[in-house]
DNA sequence: CTCAAATAGTTCGTCAACAAACAATTTAGT
DNA sequence: ACTAAATTGTTTGTTGACGAACTATTTGAG
């Protein structure tokens, strides 16, 4: 069967040739992962590259944007919610909200049933903010998986669901 | 077709909600790129949560020895090509290389062909350490995809490779 | 009611990444 | 052969992340 190769089974055939024979070496696991990171790492980069002609806005800012735009209860959160969900130290959001509340992309306010908590609200530029980068991101999101048909897709979608269901 | 769900399903069916009708949403895209994010970064938090016991040898450093390993001419390779090899500017990779030179698990040696250049190899510490490692993050590797059967590993190897074929 | 414990956010000190400037060396045009 | 340009690695200054210590406020045990 000579099927279509990319880079990746390269990468993965030197490493059986290293590993030759010995079982701990899974091949369609090692080729799995990889893929996906090289996919992960192309948007990464160019997520990055999206936002590098901006003035004071990072990939950073719009991930704190995002996430204060999606909470359930939206366009209000406090800045240990937001660092929960970005997965970042609170520490480091108080840094990340200090910029963006320079920019003028939200505002904080000490909540008044307690006054332990802050506020967090994106004001009209940041939402108007969030709405241009979603669009670019997710034209970006398909175009990593532009050589995919709708029905592989679906079939993509499969596999991963019993991947991560087998995690969960 | 009441198929099994995920978290990812709920997370796309919110977003679907919010999006209502907008063609430029494309929920299978959004799901397998969110499901790749979800099953990587569970690999990488077990990943840095294996070398955190470690005294002085941290989940980069591993990234660096293992680019040094996986050389196509093994065993030896300069700063610059391990600094593109793991995507870090060269400028880290002279810290980084100076923390593995202090804990003895590689050498620098300025070549004497071309003395600009510096040649880095592994100490017979820094290739059992290697050797170590890598099994450990063989297993948390399969460990992440463990939900899929073999023929599933093989079908969702055609996709992926088809992806990143649309990408080269 | 009072005071110790818990909680929310910020500040501080450290670490590693980056970009840009730099020093040393090699390559190449004339 | 000589010098300008390119290459290689390091140094420097800045930035943002982290953990731990800290301040302010709320909760709760007696």
């Amino acid at each position: 069967m000579d099927r279509v190769h990319d880079s990746v089974d390269e990468h993965v055939a030197r490493w059986a040739a290293r590993w030759d024979g010995n079982p701990a070496f899974a091949p369609e696991v090692e080729g799995a992962i990889t893929r996906m990171q090289l996919l992960l790492r192309v948007k990464n980069r160019r997520d990055t590259a999206a936002f590098l002609g901006e003035e004071d806005f990072t990939r950073e800012d719009y991930e704190t944007l995002h996430a204060l735009m999606v909470q359930p209860y939206p366009t209000e959160a406090t800045p240990t919610q937001l660092a929960e969900s970005v997965r970042v130290t609170k520490a480091s959001m108080t840094g990340r909200l200090a910029r963006l509340e320079r920019a003028g992309l939200i505002t904080r306010e000490t909540d008044s049933d307690n006054r332990r908590r802050v506020l967090v609200r994106p004001t009209q530029a940041g939402q108007d903010a969030w709405d241009h980068y979603v669009h670019e991101g997710m034209r970006r999101e398909q175009d990593i998986l532009r050589g995919l048909t709708d029905k592989e897709l679906v079939q993509l979608n499969t596999l991963l669901r019993k991947a991560v269901r087998g995690l969960e």
